[in-house]
DNA sequence: GTGAAAGCGCTAACAT
DNA sequence: ATGTTAGCGCTTTCAC
């Protein structure tokens, strides 16, 4: 049979007291005390009892994670993120699979399994900015994305409107006047696409450039079909444009296929800089400049005030909003062509490639904005 | 405060072993007290206390699932399928990220942690066949992977051999001799290296082609950058080849972005196919002939047969080897050049990228082969 | 069919 | 600085 306090509070000759206080680490034990009970527990190979223990004290250890879907590369990534930090802070983590589906988004909020959790980090995608009100739930709860701003929680998210308007400041720097976007959304005004094409819109004004509606490219779903089709739809329609700025990673990379496809050079032709600098955009040809929205702050920082939240002892402070600082990366696809400076760098960056390791990428040609 | 089971009773006039008796089912109720009792706990909002009940039954109601890394698309895509799978019957999954680091992983199986499931679905990458014995362990177990064979407990794992053989034959089929080799472990016998090696050595020998260990690329991991490495050590060798059998889709895509820069083309020049069939392998440029190697039903017979065990009253059953079906995907990176026929089925497999959804992606030109 | 009571292993008051 | 004790909410004998 597995060993409890009591076995080892006998076998240590004190009471079960002290040997909880050796566990939890608490003051005022005995060195002598402390290391005969630290040898009983060797001795038994004891563990704590985490049912037990949840029971007494109303804690789990346990953290909740719900996302969209693991098998979408940016969730895979953030999962990664939030699991590696919560080990950092020596708390569990318990992943919810939503499927972006608004019914099991709110289902989840009061699901039973709440009670395996401590505090949840949600990042809803089926949720809307009328919804805030099913945020207010009775548990610490951390909200990331952009589906819902103002709302009853802490917020962590990035800077979707500065990133978008530096990726298209980046282009239009590299002399590009008719950008085309992939992914927005019709109507959006908040939502990752309506922020992002405010950016957009924002770098396009400063520089003086009319907005062309001509030049958006729609899609519901951000998935690399849909940005290959968008991006047929923009060939077919006859729209001139030198650039594209996808409004992520996998959008872009689906675009970028159908471009090839018909036989446009990037960046010579047409440019393109995606958003969410997956650990795909350094592989693909060319490697793809993006975004790199801050997504391991975000986790840090979303694991972080969660347990803020769970260990806070005074009432509830006012809910936060966090920011995530971002950069663009300038890799190839976005590469000036005829410059020899620019060529090199464009050459070293493939170059670089083999070198370039999953563990610690070290992307080539990384501006700091924020 | 949260309803407990004597609230319930007490408001439907019961005690609290009728109560419990209604929610675990039991038989041998009066249709009018457990209506009596199903109002009271719908009045009450109630739910149970997974501590308590975890506490006094030892069943948690979560499994484990042990995998090198979520942001390896593999372990995502399987990761996904396994929640998927648990969700169905009504479990919960706990992830847990090893890294691949062989202490990790056996750290893990005797982690505290394990208490708070009641089984382990595990994908070991460090551990070696030399460590079945630490697979030895006191709770139900069930392995994925190449990584252990013959260990102490049930085995869910793909058809390597077979599958790669199939794979190597498709290239054959289409006229390729020199066929190059990406991802090869040197002198690893079992492992999946080694067993695709086996497969590939089994259809050379088949086909009456010599091997030639020229042809072989090494590497120690198998992320995109290794196989680009690999590949650029093959095209500085100067051995010549026509064709590329990446062990699997990862290294592979790294492997032809290589070959499209030396300015070779893919399928004319060099076809490739992989292994794994990633989501991604359906959207590359030129899409990725590979293997699917039976994911789904490799999740899914892991959580049965967990939960079998799990459940198991009569004294253990011999351990079990269950391997999935395969099948050769064909796209365009194997399509054959010249035949027309051949040439329709490419571009009718790029024409219909729009359509793939990644929910539920229909590959062009499937055969089934077992 | 239903009830009463014990106790899973732990933490947290309270005592000493 | 250490011991005693009372539950946390549930399942599970064992009665009736």
């Amino acid at each position: 049979m597995v060993a409890t306090l009591h076995d080892v509070a006998q076998i240590a000759g004190v009471s079960i007291k002290t040997v909880s206080n050796v566990i939890n680490d608490h003051p005022h034990i005995r060195p002598a005390t402390k290391q005969r009970v630290l040898e009983a527990i060797a001795e038994l190979d004891y563990h704590p009892n985490l049912s037990a223990r949840s029971l007494r004290s109303g804690r789990t250890g346990m953290i909740g994670l719900a996302l969209p879907e693991l098998s979408l590369s940016y969730f895979a990534e953030l999962a990664d993120a939030v699991i590696r930090s919560a080990e950092r802070h020596g708390v569990t983590v318990l992943i919810e699979q939503t499927g972006g589906d608004r019914d099991r988004e709110i289902g989840l909020l009061s699901s039973p399994r709440r009670q395996l959790t401590d505090g949840l980090i949600f990042s809803p995608l089926g949720l809307g900015n009328d919804d805030a009100d099913f945020l207010k739930v009775g548990y610490p709860l951390v909200l990331l994305g952009e589906r819902v701003f103002g709302g009853p929680t802490d917020h962590v998210t990035m800077r979707n409107v500065d990133a978008a308007r530096a990726a298209t400041e980046h282009l239009i720097r590299q002399g590009r006047r008719r950008i085309a976007v992939v992914g927005a959304h019709d109507g959006e005004v908040i939502g990752s696409a309506g922020l992002r094409l405010r950016g957009y819109r924002e770098a396009l004004d400063a520089a003086g450039i009319p907005f062309d509606p001509a030049l958006l490219g729609f899609t519901t779903l951000w998935h690399r079909s849909n940005g290959a089709t968008a991006m047929r739809e923009l060939l077919a329609s006859g729209v001139q444009f030198d650039a594209v700025f996808g409004l992520n990673d996998t959008l872009t990379l689906g675009a970028m296929r159908v471009l090839q496809e018909a036989g446009l050079h990037i960046p010579e032709d047409v440019a393109t800089i995606g958003f969410d600098d997956l650990d795909e955009a350094q592989y693909s040809l060319p490697t793809l400049s993006t975004i790199d929205p801050g997504r391991e702050e975000i986790a840090e920082t979303a694991v972080r005030i969660l347990l803020e939240r769970i260990n806070a002892t005074d009432p509830a402070s006012p809910p936060r909003e966090i920011l995530a600082d971002f950069r663009v990366i300038e890799r190839e696809s976005t590469a000036t062509h005829g410059g020899a400076g620019e060529r090199m760098r464009a050459s070293a960056a493939a170059g670089t490639v083999g070198e370039i390791g999953a563990s610690a990428p070290a992307p080539a040609g990384v501006t700091a904005l924020s």
